[in-house]
DNA sequence: GTCTATAAGTAGATAGAC
DNA sequence: GTCTATCTACTTATAGAC
């Protein structure tokens, strides 16, 4: 870890990110040094105010760009709200799964940040969130989807699926491509039409149809 | 909220206490200092050791006594898994939005708290979601619940459910019965067998029926 | 029971040497 | 680009006066 001296400007600012990211999530912005920071890196304190302006723009930047490539990383599909959840909900499993820290950080250290930054998070969060919700508004109307609150929905979802990174471990008992299905599974349960539509109309044929393939 | 010099013994620790809770929610245990805490009870910061040995303990003594009393609070009834698991749903929406502070802190706090107190605290919360599990357990067993995994759904519901505290604010769009409801709606279908079992069998007579009431 | 004063240490951030 | 040294402010916790 000791280092010395030397010139390291295309590795030490990628390295502050990382290290700040790890040590944030492991034990909290608040909790975090810079002096910590710059010994997981191997400079010293100082150094690391080449890199960023104070320590709030380190934590509001790894913020900003995971919502950013959050967004970017997930349209909606064309088709059916059916298969747009299910591209949602299992493209948000993958995320979150690849990223726990950035996740963590991004649900955990909202307090931390001053109002502007915090404004600009939760805008982008918001943006997030009515992506799903207008899933669940569109498969609503066509009756595909049976919820009585679009917002809650939404909100019960996120935190039901974002919350697959407070247990998974890396080689635990799950894979996750299993994890990704069971969670689908049940977030698709949990919207569905009681009775589905689409299967109440064909009912009405069963008597004449003279119970055939039911 | 300045405070004259003088005898308070009643009042001063659960006042210590609610002062802590708001704070430690409001703005994260690690950022905010005894000073804070004092200021906001009228005191002095050496006045708050009186009350508690340390500010670890502090924080400790809240997420215990949370725990405790929601495992107190709460005990599976007797009956068919269905009836536990809405009782089990609805007094969880019930009691953290009685006490949002406690609950958020019980989850966020918990990379603060030094091993010995963390192991206590894991047990606590490992001890309540194992009655959510075993619930499932009994009702998947009993064909009555469609449920691949009982841990990950067990997870999956109480991060669902927990969320409730992320977006509630009191006065807000929807009342706190019509939450509870909406919840149970989704917690029910999402664990719910997939071609409900007592209606299937039904269906079957319904060409001998010819047309009635569906 | 609370105060003031203080110990001993750490925080974020900057200045100037190299 | 990084270091060392430093400024100022704040931290937890304790000691002893009242």
């Amino acid at each position: 870890m000791a280092r010395t001296q030397g010139s390291h400007a295309e590795t030490t600012g990628p390295r502050l990110r990382a290290a700040a990211l790890r040590l944030f999530a492991r034990h909290g912005y608040a909790a975090v040094s810079m002096r910590q920071i710059a010994a997981e890196i191997g400079v010293q304190a100082g150094a690391l105010y080449l890199y960023t302006p104070d320590k709030q723009a380190l934590l509001f930047a790894l913020m900003r760009d995971h919502l950013a490539d959050l967004l970017a990383d997930w349209q909606p599909p064309d088709g059916d709200p059916e298969g747009q959840l299910e591209s949602f909900v299992r493209h948000h499993i993958r995320y979150h799964l690849d990223r726990p820290d950035l996740v963590f950080i991004a649900y955990m250290e909202l307090r931390n940040l001053v109002p502007e930054n915090f404004a600009t998070i939760a805008r982008l969060r918001r943006e997030y969130e009515a992506r799903l919700e207008a899933i669940l508004a569109r498969g609503a109307a066509q009756g595909v989807f049976d919820v009585a609150d679009t917002r809650l929905a939404t909100m019960a979802l996120i935190a039901m699926l974002t919350g697959v990174t407070t247990w998974y471990r890396e080689g635990g008992r799950l894979d996750r491509a299993t994890i990704e299905a069971r969670y689908w599974e049940m977030a698709r349960k949990s919207v569905a039409a009681s009775a589905p539509q689409p299967d109440i109309a064909p009912l009405a044929k069963i008597g004449h149809a003279s119970g055939g393939d039911i």
